[in-house]
DNA sequence: AAGACGATAGGTGTATACATTTTATCGCCC
DNA sequence: GGGCGATAAAATGTATACACCTATCGTCTT
């Protein structure tokens, strides 16, 4: 749901003409997005004769979109076999939670040592600001749901963008591209782990501020841990039940 | 270098017949190492047409090669003007290898929690031995720096292997894969740091047998860490004298 | 002379045609 | 009835054609 960097279009850098995406530039948006959410089944051939007629394209711009995929690892390319979906074992969401956090650890060290700018600080203000507002109201649990989900994105992307270094962005994408694990068909967690999360943000936005750069570290290693805690239960809990 | 398990043939998974790798495939391996070794220069356009006839092939092929390595990340790709090399600031170089030794760290956690397989104990002191020699060896230099290179490799790609996790093989990929920073290019250290790195090895193989967790990954943090100072001292010194 | 406008050449995006390889089908033999 | 091989169907890899976009250069206007 982040749209993704990858042709440089789709996150609208503020200003003017953002020329219009081709074609195999959506259907990689597209794609993914599908393979992300579990459409096509693990290990499965992807036809690219089918999907060109369902989409009323040629094969050209659609082999251009899984090939971009296969670059980044969702596919599996074999010479002549063409595409398969990359068939994940359990322990490798695991282990993504466990790089994630390193890596988002990595990031929050990285911002505490550059410090924030301003627009960054006004970013995450209100994404703080934004969360205490929804888990406050005792609106719709969906709707709620949604809202956090939102700010909660908005912060983690605050402080990998602060981080500045491309290459732990890119880190942090490639653990939340694991096929059929998308977070968003996952994360319906106790509200209360929820709410102590977010005290886990705010947290670390202080030790941000205060540049204490092994406390911002810390923490953020410890809080993305703590989302994998409440994701193993959730998934052994559905193990369990079918 | 490692010819990288995109296509799933390169690396030969012992066995009969791999199918002979299609021209894209080939163009991919090809050129990544061109990318990584500086051939393009960063931030410069590549134009397909002068690329296809350099090589006697339709744009087709060509084309493929490079979605792949913009879904790698190692080149940008704008609509309707194509594809560029992925610039780099030197942050970044030593930004990825902090990454690198948090992942590798966690890939000797893993293999160390797992306990090592015969098969990656052989391979392991084979690779120490093979080491053990390349440094006691008194002969030329630039041999025995290429002979230990390789077991260097070996050590390490056999600790990943046995980590098991195909995320964090990845992660070490994307990190060894910064245009212009091929390792190759600079790893050109003194011998008496090659060598305590060796001690290094032994160190973090004698953890794993151990099953030492908590070790095995902090030792390994170390190692590449030793790796990155050796290397911003290589880099800071080239910058000096030009 | 500086800047705006338009023509033109070059480059990319997509469609289509064809070659080669793989996969499925059918018939045959055991 | 089941396995094996030839043949046909389908799918992928590559080449080529063309449409559209971009960029550059020259011209014209002010």
């Amino acid at each position: 749901m982040d749209g993704q960097a990858q042709d440089e279009d789709s996150a609208g850098h503020a200003g003017g003409a953002t020329t219009r995406p081709t074609h195999a530039a959506w259907l990689v948006e597209h794609l993914r997005q599908a393979v992300l959410d579990g459409v096509f089944a693990p290990g499965s051939r992807i036809n690219e004769v089918h999907l060109s007629r369902d989409l009323n394209l040629s094969r050209t711009p659609v082999r251009a979109a899984l090939q971009m995929l296969a670059g980044e690892g969702l596919l599996n390319h074999l010479p002549n076999r063409g595409f398969t979906v990359r068939e994940v074992r359990l322990s490798e969401i695991v282990e993504a939670y466990e790089m994630r956090a390193l890596a988002e650890g990595l990031a929050a060290r990285l911002a505490a040592e550059q410090g924030l700018s301003d627009a960054t600080r006004r970013t995450i203000e209100e994404a703080l600001a934004a969360g205490d507002r929804a888990l406050s109201d005792g609106d719709a649990r969906e709707e709620r749901r949604a809202a956090y989900s939102r700010t909660n994105r908005m912060f983690h992307h605050a402080i990998l963008d602060a981080g500045g270094s491309q290459l732990v962005r890119d880190v942090v994408r490639l653990c939340q591209r694991i096929p059929q694990a998308s977070a968003h068909n996952v994360v319906a967690f106790d509200l209360a782990d929820v709410r102590r999360r977010h005290e886990e943000h705010h947290a670390i936005y202080a030790a941000l501020l205060d540049r204490d750069v092994g406390a911002a570290e810390a923490l953020m290693r410890a809080h993305v841990a703590s989302v994998e805690l409440s994701m193993i239960r959730t998934l052994s809990r559905r193990g369990r039940q079918g």
